[in-house]
Order: C-alpha cells, then sequence, then structure tokens
DNA sequence: ACTAATTTTTAGACTTGCCTAAATTTTGTT
DNA sequence: AACAAAATTTAGGCAAGTCTAAAAATTAGT
C-alpha cells in the first residue's frame, strides 16, 4: 500500500510532466509539496526503488507505467469525490479542493466503483477536468483557451484551468457557469483582453482571466 | 490536530471504557489496536500530556471529557458514513466497517453535518447503534439483549453487540433485520438456547448468539 | 506473607518523512 | 573556458510510532 505521503509525490509529478516535456525538476516538485528539495531528492530515491519513478541523479523525474497508474486512481478518486461533494452535499465548485485532497487516498475501488455508478458515471468534476475510467483511461475534448478564440467566434465554457478559490469565486460573481455558451465581441490587442457576451451580459476579461478558462468552439 | 493514531488510540479506550468500571489496562488497548503492551505505555504518556486520558503508571487509563468529546466525534463520524454506505452505495451491513475505519479520520465538520442532512438525521446506523450529534450526546433506548427475554415475551430486534462479519452474515442467511418483531417460544434451561419466533418461522438461537441480539420489549 | 506469575514500564533501536547546512553538479555569463 | 549562480544531492538530525528485551511493579497462589 502506497503511504499518503508516496500518492501525493506521484500526484504532483504526474500534473508537472502533463505540462511540459521534461520530467519534473526536484525543485518544483518541492514547490508543488511545500517541502525542501533535500527531502524530495530522499523521496525520490524511494519512489525509484520501488518503480515508481524513472530517476538519475540531476535529471527531471517522470513516471512508469505503474506510477502512472497510480496517478491516475488517485486523480480519479479526487475528481469522483468532487462531483459528490458538490452534486451531493451541496459544496460550492471553489469549496471542494481540501476535502477531496484527503477523500482522494481512502482506499477502495469497490468503494469509488460505487460511488462513481451512484453519481451516474459522470464523465467531468465540477471545474471541468476528466474523470479516469477504472482503467485508467481519460477522455479528452477538443477544448482551447478563451484566448484561442478569435472576434466574432463562439463558444461554450467547459472548464478551467486554474481552479483556485480566487478565479472560481470571480466566475461565481459574474455567473459565469460550466456550460454556459460565451461569444467574443472585441479584442483589445494592447493588453490582449477582450469582451465576451455571455447568457447574461457583456464583460471585459482580462488575458489572465481568458487564460484560465477553457471553452469548446461552436462551428457555425 | 490528532493524528489518525491518536484517534484511533481514543476511540479504543472509549470503547473499553464503556463496558467496565475500572480505566482500560495497557494490555487491552494493546490487544484493541493490534500493538504491543510497551507501544501503548509510551503512547499513554503522550495521550496524557495532550490532556485527552487520566493515566498514573500501573493504574487504568480513563477518557478526560476532551478525550470524550474527540472519541465521540469520531464514532459519530464513523456511524455517519456506515449509514451512507448502506443506504446510498447499498453496500451490505457485514461489509462497511473497515471503510468507516478510515472515512472517521476525514477532517471535516462541515462534511459530516452535511452528510448528515443528507442522509435525513439517521439517529442509528445500520447496526443499531446510536448516532451522537454534534455535540457528542447519544440517545439512548430501553433494549436488552435477547437473553433478558422470559418465554412468550415479544420484542422488536434493534441492534447487535458483536458486529462481526460472521454474525451479521449468520443473521442474513436467517434473514433477520432490524426492525423485525421476534418472539421467544421456549428456552431451554440445558444450554441457555432459545426457540424464537421471527416474521418466517421459528429458529433455536444458542445462548451466544441471544446475548449478542438487541431488542425492545414489547408490552401486551 | 512470601514467592511466582503477570502486567506494565523503561531502554534502546528501527522506519518514514521531514529539516538545515554543507558539498557537489549543472547551468549561465562573460 | 572559467567563474558565478542556481539546482541538486549528501550528511546528520529530529519527531512520531512502532518493535524487542530487560527491569520494575502489581497481583495471585499457596
Amino acid at each position: 500500500m502506497p503511504s499518503f505521503t508516496v500518492e501525493n509525490y506521484v500526484k504532483a509529478i504526474y500534473g508537472l510532466n502533463k505540462h511540459s516535456e521534461e520530467g519534473a525538476s526536484t525543485n518544483q516538485i518541492a514547490d508543488a509539496l511545500g517541502t525542501k528539495a533535500a527531502t524530495v531528492t530522499d523521496m525520490l530515491r524511494k519512489l525509484s526503488e520501488r518503480k515508481l519513478i524513472n530517476y538519475k541523479k540531476y535529471q527531471g523525474t517522470t513516471l512508469t507505467e505503474k506510477g502512472k497508474e497510480l496517478a491516475l486512481n488517485i486523480i480519479r478518486k479526487h475528481r469522483l469525490w468532487e462531483v459528490f461533494l458538490v452534486e451531493k452535499l451541496d459544496f460550492k465548485w471553489d469549496e471542494v479542493h481540501d476535502l477531496a485532497e484527503e477523500l482522494e487516498h481512502i482506499n477502495s475501488d469497490e468503494l469509488i466503483n460505487r460511488m462513481e455508478a451512484f453519481l451516474d458515471h459522470p464523465k467531468f468534476d465540477p471545474h471541468g477536468d476528466p474523470i479516469p475510467d477504472r482503467k485508467g483511461k481519460v477522455e479528452s475534448r477538443n477544448q482551447v483557451a478563451l484566448t484561442d478564440l478569435k472576434s466574432g467566434e463562439k463558444g461554450l465554457v467547459t472548464g478551467v484551468v486554474d481552479s483556485s478559490k480566487e478565479f472560481l469565486q470571480y466566475l461565481d460573481t459574474l455567473k459565469i457557469e460550466l456550460g454556459n455558451p460565451i461569444e467574443v465581441k472585441q479584442i483589445f490587442e494592447y493588453d490582449k483582453s477582450r469582451v465576451v457576451k455571455t447568457n447574461i451580459r457583456e464583460h471585459t476579461f482580462s488575458h489572465q482571466v481568458c487564460k484560465n478558462l477553457f471553452v469548446i468552439k461552436q462551428e457555425e
């Protein structure tokens, strides 16, 4: 049985690997987990012994197949718990992350499979992230960042890149939810901000906001 | 924040205190937790420093008010999770104990209070044990062991003393569930076994079975 | 009441995860 | 290419929780 700590390392490395071609560096992992680089080095040796990562001193770290499998199972559990918390217990989408961080370590495939059925086999979590199936397969959508939409193009909001409390609450204030239609009215090249029209009204989104919103382009 | 280990010690001491006037002994605790006496002694010193137990060397151990509060909160969580697993995820009553042992350590009053509401404020868990309220208050019923019923007396099955897989599965086989009416037809003084009539048919219960079933007496 | 058996405690050691400080390797700059 | 800066690793330590073996206290038996 991997400990909570091992699970957290593997999950962090998975997250870092996903967004870059390079292996995850010691410092990146330390940052992600709030520990010190020396601690990480130590742990990498142990994870390597357990065949969860590919590790050579001073090189970056990547997950082995076994490591990826573990990471995806934790992510699956995390996201299903988030759906449960939002759908069944009425938590808001900005409140569920920390709880899911605890619940994801509960060790029972039977439990999580029943939970999945209870929730009616959701494909995405409350932030729009895909839920891996029991084999670790993740469905991909052809979503793009809102920054990729040209003036006049329309889309549906499908997810957020940054699911920090602050960003999610900002979206709440603007009454923007997953599934909402959205249309880019105007792009200011100066600061890359965009005027967008939603269900309700027009907003001006900063470049940062646009980078953090996923949409599926709607063809005319 | 108490660690999982601390929570488990406190819960074990609570359970031992409940069934005897004496404080829990080092060996009893070690047995209950599957550790060695030396380890327990060590831990008792630490729990005492944290004001969770009353401890004097070579005397038994009892919980302080603070310790009881912690124990009851863990028990509350354990039992609510059990209800969830049985009511919502269709686990059987003999399957939920180990999972609840993990889930009871999830640290969030908000979560457990919402769960309680989601489950419609159940008063008893799937084994008939009362669920402490958020202040730690437990409702008591005037239930007695089936051994306390005289020949001819009737009752309703309200709980089990021993919630081991084996005993619960034995009851399943006999189709005996909480809430079932039951009547003692005959008592064999020789081995204290009883012939009882349930909903469906008559069974002969050994003394051991009768000791482990709680019933509420029905007046005529 | 005294010794034997049992229980409990102490002592010393191990593992997991974490830290700081110092050494080493890699990377970047001129 | 050589040196400085940054990243990484090594070394040595600490806390929590566990163990075994041995010592001390309590309890039980005659």
